[in-house]
DNA sequence: CGTAAAATTGAAACATTATAACCTAAGGAC
DNA sequence: GTCCTTAGGTTATAATGTTTCAATTTTACG
């Protein structure tokens, strides 16, 4: 990744840390140090990491830690909203903007791995658009969408 | 599901199996008897279905079949593209107008199971904002909306 | 035809991802 | 403190997907 692409990782974390501790305060839900790892671990990677991934991680660490351990993490981050699975990758990913709603938008770059979460207005649209033809109800959507980013575009 | 939803299913699937044929004679490829089978199975069920559970079908009608028997034939149908794969199940469903576009989108009703199919046209239209804001180059997408169908929702 | 190359399938083992079940320990309410 | 709820530890197992190599079928071509 050039200089130019480069952002404070520590910044990034710090902030997703302060939101996640906010939430889960608000909602009367505990983040515990697992679960607080996982989602530093998570954001650290900065890209899609699957879930044994990040056990080993932990298990580094001295957690002593099996799967399940990690899936119940990750699933209190997902639930929390701070976290999203990729699904066509079996990976997860930190969320830049959390808040309660279900979506998870992706575009991943697969020369680099890396995953930009898409704007939720544009998800949005299409929702709207597609509630006006058919009639279903959305209550949950997932988009992932593979190709070049602009970096690995022009590298190549 | 109700009678005014049903539909001729063996005209489905007889389409979808000329469509298939179709294109197997205008690339070169061979449509062997497994994967004639496998993508019968898949129109048959008419569900987003499992790879272990078509290959449990497969077995009771004597293809001596294993994981990757399953596996290949469903990796040549998904490139032929007459079916999808639906990863956030972990499954796959025929698709209704096979095409060359790598693109998935359905939407999966929680309730029933069934996937529909989502307009490619709203998905192009999506595709075409996100690429005037970001620069990535897409080249596969991915949409799995989940919630309620209408009938469903009626019923509820 | 007949044979060589390519494509397909069979078969066994294995790798990866995820969950179930059950028990122990830690935190909070009273 | 005692009880109750929630979270985590532990073991085993389920579900999904892949690697590898051999055997077979199909095709191409002389």
């Amino acid at each position: 990744m050039p200089a130019s692409q480069q952002h404070d990782h520590n910044h990034c974390i710090s902030t997703a840390m302060d939101t996640a501790r906010t939430l889960c305060e608000q909602r009367g839900l505990r983040m515990t140090p697992v679960r607080r790892r996982v989602l530093e671990l998570v954001w650290q990677n900065h890209k899609p990491t699957g879930a044994y991934d990040l056990l080993a991680q932990l298990s580094e660490e001295g957690f002593n830690s099996a799967p399940p351990t990690v899936y119940r993490a990750l699933d209190f981050l997902l639930e929390l909203g701070v976290v999203h699975r990729i699904s066509s990758l079996n990976a997860f990913v930190g969320c830049d903007h959390p808040g309660h709603e279900h979506d998870t938008g992706f575009f991943i770059c697969k020369e680099c791995g890396n995953a930009t979460e898409l704007p939720a207005k544009e998800i949005k649209k299409l929702h709207e658009t597609l509630v006006k033809k058919f009639s279903f109800s959305i209550e949950t959507s997932n988009h992932e969408l593979t190709g070049l980013c602009q970096n690995c575009k022009a590298a190549a």
